[in-house]
DNA sequence: TCTAATTAAATTGCGCACAATATAATTGCG
DNA sequence: CGCAATTATATTGTGCGCAATTTAATTAGA
């Protein structure tokens, strides 16, 4: 009944099925725009900022080159993005918005009301969540 | 400042990252026992309950055979599991743990404690955490 | 009974996620 | 200056995670 190795019993299993269950969500919403939600993450840092290296996006988004590399080489494909190594320090490779992409947020524009309609969840519990968590990963 | 479009506005990110880092910090735990964190997962639902069939173990944990199985098979190579299509109905294989399988569960004893302590959450955070997550999942 | 529908796993294909390593450019120090 | 250390990105390899499809077995209905 106590047992600790019992999954019901761990906060990590609900969290990891959480996680999964956001992107499930996600998904439809994002197919509309030919995006992943890895992708719809480095969209939204460059919406934020039109321009930025490999490894801002990898510091903001908690990824690395192995993973950023490829994803970012499939946006370019989709015209979203562009990739210029910098002539000031040919090992920095610079990221920016094409017009498709800057074009793009207003589609986006949407999205995160109907992923809330989606998910219905209260305000209150949303804010107590993301505070404990943003608390955690501080660490 | 207020444009939902924003990493730091939104509950997704934190989750996303949060989930990420809470199989990170499993990572050096679990690879002393030669599993990786879905592995873990699969071996809990078995500590709890010796045998089951893929299926169950895909509701019980929300993975698909297209996880599973080769997952499975992996496990089996280590000789954590063995798997076994069913005599009485032949669509059916169980899944059942070795004695390798059932003695990894003293060593897998500490792992809840020792990923709580370096974790550094309090006991009422990850209640209404908990709490929080298990109810949005619900729907 | 015979066949259509359903069910359980497996397979295929793609896109992360990350460890480990490689490559190449830049910096810093004696 | 010359070379070792550092930095930025790329590459390789493994393991999920899931959609879509396939295969094979079982069930149900005319």
């Amino acid at each position: 009944m106590n047992d600790p190795l019992h999954l019901n019993e761990q906060i990590c299993f609900p969290v990891y099925v959480f996680a999964k269950e956001i992107i499930n969500q996600y998904r439809p919403l994002l197919e509309a725009l030919d995006l992943t939600y890895p992708q719809y993450l480095v969209m939204m840092v460059l919406w934020e900022q039109e321009a930025q290296t490999v490894n801002q996006l990898g510091k903001k988004l908690k990824l690395d080159s192995g993973t950023l590399t490829p994803l970012l080489k499939r946006m370019e494909l989709k015209a979203f993005i562009s990739r210029n190594r910098s002539t000031v320090d040919e090992r920095i490779v610079n990221i920016s918005l094409t017009e498709k992409g800057k074009v793009l947020k207003e589609k986006a524009s949407c999205i995160p009301t109907q992923l809330m309609e989606s998910m219905q969840v209260s305000t209150e519990d949303l804010i107590v969540l993301k505070n404990i968590i943003t608390k955690i990963l501080k660490k």
